[in-house]
DNA sequence: GGTAGACTATGACGATCGTTATAGCCAGCG
DNA sequence: CGCTGGCTATAACGATCGTCATAGTCTACC
């Protein structure tokens, strides 16, 4: 929910009637209340991302990134245009002027994660490694941008397109 | 405002209070209320950022895109990691599942119009057709994307090294 | 000077938000 | 059987939301 509606736009009641469950339980398994659960929503998709980009990227990185597209782009279409990253939705949240709401550190955990399976990955198949970690954080930044804008144009076309540009960076890198 | 608390979190109250506006006013000039702001702010910004960018890419792709870096680099930084683009922040929303609200156009619209800018001044500078359109696509997903991890970071590292494999790759693009 | 019309001030409307309190149900153990 | 304690149901709290109606102010022209 939090991947289509963003999260201060999620409501808890919404919520616990989409999950069947009592409005009443909501707080009694997450007490900290919704901070809580947009933390561990974060941190569930992160793992979740993480471990598909694990065992893909164990045939190379080629494999690994064509599963991070197509996961995305399927979210994207399942969808019809409706969802995106619930990452990116909670980092463009803003925060409060003086603290970081876990969540918002957990989004930038999770980020961090990615580019760096990604960045070993290329490192581990000849790539620079100054050029493995620049890639890597594009690869995460084009994907997550491209989702945003494939919402907005109702087109898979924008992560198509990015996806080819991609492609044919990440082959020319581990050859180099 | 959209850009740093997302369309749904901007209350008119608050964004009259910060124009120093009285509340009744919003709705004398803006008749339709809510929708006709975001519209009227995605095309606002989208204007802005075009222009901006027809005046440097005169200097040729590399000067454009570097422009349009710095551009977002500055919003950035200037808001301490709470501001972002308003573009995506509109694109992310979830719009009713029959209809298309007219800010959610405007922003596939925006984004199409940076998208044609880059790539025809790419293609100007020799760069194949095709490769131009997927590159200008890249930029602007890239950029998007690394602005959401900038703000979940609090750091500018995102945008920077995505910066850097832009640059040669349009540098790569308009002499190959 | 008076009057029309653009703008503002004010307050209200129903709805929904996050969160909490409290009363009730209902398993499991003695 | 009785009772304890985890879970649920329900209602309420104050706050804030988008939007609208209405009464008031003020400017500008006749």
């Amino acid at each position: 929910m939090i991947s289509r509606r963003g999260l201060s736009a999620t409501s808890i009641r919404e919520m616990a009637k989409h999950a069947k469950a009592p409005l009443g339980s909501t707080y009694h398994y997450f007490p900290e209340g919704k901070q809580q659960l947009a933390t561990e929503a974060v941190r569930h998709t992160g793992e979740w991302v993480a471990r598909s980009l694990r065992r893909e990227l164990e045939a190379g990185p080629v494999a690994g990134l064509r599963a991070f597209l197509t996961l995305w782009r399927k979210i994207v279409v399942d969808s019809d245009f409706h969802a995106g990253c619930p990452v990116l939705a909670v980092s463009i949240e803003e925060p409060p002027a003086d603290e970081i709401p876990p969540a918002l550190a957990a989004a930038a955990e999770v980020f961090a994660q990615w580019e760096t399976l990604l960045a070993a990955s290329l490192r581990d198949h000849g790539a620079d490694p100054r050029r493995a970690d620049q890639l890597a954080t594009l690869v995460v930044a084009a994907v997550e941008g491209a989702l945003a804008m494939c919402r907005a144009k109702r087109t898979t076309e924008p992560l198509d397109r990015a996806a080819q540009q991609l492609q044919a960076l990440i082959a020319d890198a581990i050859e180099g």
